[in-house]
DNA sequence: CACCTAAATTGGTTATACCAATTTTGCTAA
DNA sequence: TTAGCAAAATTGGTATAACCAATTTAGGTG
């Protein structure tokens, strides 16, 4: 059997006219592929081929295969990236500053958005959470109430993008997030510290000034980058080999 | 044959064994895997499942294929990340605002990264195109210019994750990016604008006057941001599609 | 020692068979 | 007729075995 491409191999081929063929629009997200066997005889190539081409769009967060049913076109590419930025860093080493620092950028660009885009509801909701946090007896709660408070200005920015990278970012270190949150939210020094900004960023958010929203975050940012670089040789890896050497 | 896992299919188990395989630092970047007959025998699978996990492995960028010789550890994530956004944009309908908010996102942390890390050489660099750009004069080396000064600044970050993500931004868009910084270098009205910001993102860096960064910066943004608002239904995904369709 | 060729190694592909989960079909009983 | 259930068909998941194609290795030759 000849192959399709004369340098490509066969199921990079079929990668290709499969995106095609989800591209030119034959197929919606949602709905089903034809068979592995029918797309065999299809392309003129065995269902191995098209197996390891379905597994990369797999991968890619294209398809969702579910045996005895079929293979369907999703949109999850969540879990592509999540599964890419992991072995970035397995393979490369990226401090865990750098990565804040990531995330940072986004987390600040969420909040400028938010300053023009943020409605009156999601500024109560921020208040009730600055309130209970103001409250909070056991960092355990603190924690999840300072997670929220992020999630909710990432989403008052309108930028579906940002907000969706930055849960990847949560997911990629879920680990690192959580131990360090606890780190700062359990050391007594910064629970205020820590409180007094948060009500400054939601209150500049309420007025809507910019300025401050930026110098509020800043600040904000300055006490985590301040405790990490204290703890420069922990890197961000540890963490993910704790999470994949449960199945080994 | 019994499963590894009860839930996992076994391809997935495997991929999950050779990646701890890699975090372990069993095996380093640039170093030959066993043959697959070899992992075969040894996760006591068969090939096709070794292969089907290796595909995806190397999808994912964390290791390549090459027939008569082996398969080996890498580090190329960026096409990964690449593939993965690509797709992203075709079936989720990301449109050019927010894309671009997300670049801005970056591009502004890069600059106040670069505040305090840029060196007197990268300053000098900057002056240079500046400086050529001022006597520029076609449309297609102002453009180049400006591409070479956006990512001289990213440098001088010195955050690579940053930098990394901002290459696979650009390739993502390319043809989006270069359409639109035509359009705009093009217009007239426009060049001595953006000769004016560009000097003021330079001089604020050459003064590590991080204030004044964040304002060029941001007034940069909005030059850009008026020009996609006013072509709104401009989606990006035209462009990424027109990418594809030539191998359908 | 350099070079070339043949053999061995190793990834790429095909074909076939069977397992496992889901879906469909069609019968049975209420 | 219809609701429910069980068998059959469909479809993805895995395993073997064989062969192709590129690379690497080994061995011999000049």
């Amino acid at each position: 059997m000849e192959k399709n491409d004369n340098s490509k191999k066969t199921y990079e081929a079929i990668i290709d006219s499969i995106k095609t063929y989800i591209m030119n629009g034959k197929i919606k997200a949602g709905q089903k592929l034809p068979p592995e066997r029918e797309l065999a005889k299809k392309f003129n190539v065995s269902r191995t081929s098209i197996r390891e081409a379905l597994r990369t769009l797999e991968i890619l967060g294209a398809i969702k295969s579910v045996q005895g049913s079929g293979n369907y076109i999703t949109g999850d590419f969540e879990k592509s990236l999540i599964e890419s930025m992991s072995m970035m860093f397995l393979l490369q080493q990226i401090d865990s500053l750098e990565f804040y620092q990531f995330r940072e950028a986004l987390e600040l660009k969420a909040a400028m958005l938010a300053v023009r885009n943020i409605d009156d509801e999601k500024i109560r909701k921020l208040e009730e959470i600055l309130a209970e946090m103001a409250r909070s007896e056991d960092e355990a709660t603190r924690s999840a109430l300072d997670k929220q408070l992020h999630e909710t200005i990432a989403a008052a920015s309108k930028n579906s993008m940002i907000i969706q990278i930055l849960n990847i970012l949560s997911e990629v270190i879920s680990q690192d997030i959580k131990q360090r949150r606890s780190e700062i939210l359990s050391d007594p020094r910064n629970i205020n510290r820590l409180q007094k900004i948060h009500e400054e960023m939601v209150f500049s958010l309420k007025q809507r000034d910019a300025q401050a929203t930026y110098a509020a975050f800043t600040k904000h940012f300055d006490i985590i980058a301040e405790y990490i670089r204290t703890n420069e040789n922990n890197q961000i890896n540890n963490q993910i080999n704790n999470l994949y050497n449960e199945n080994s």
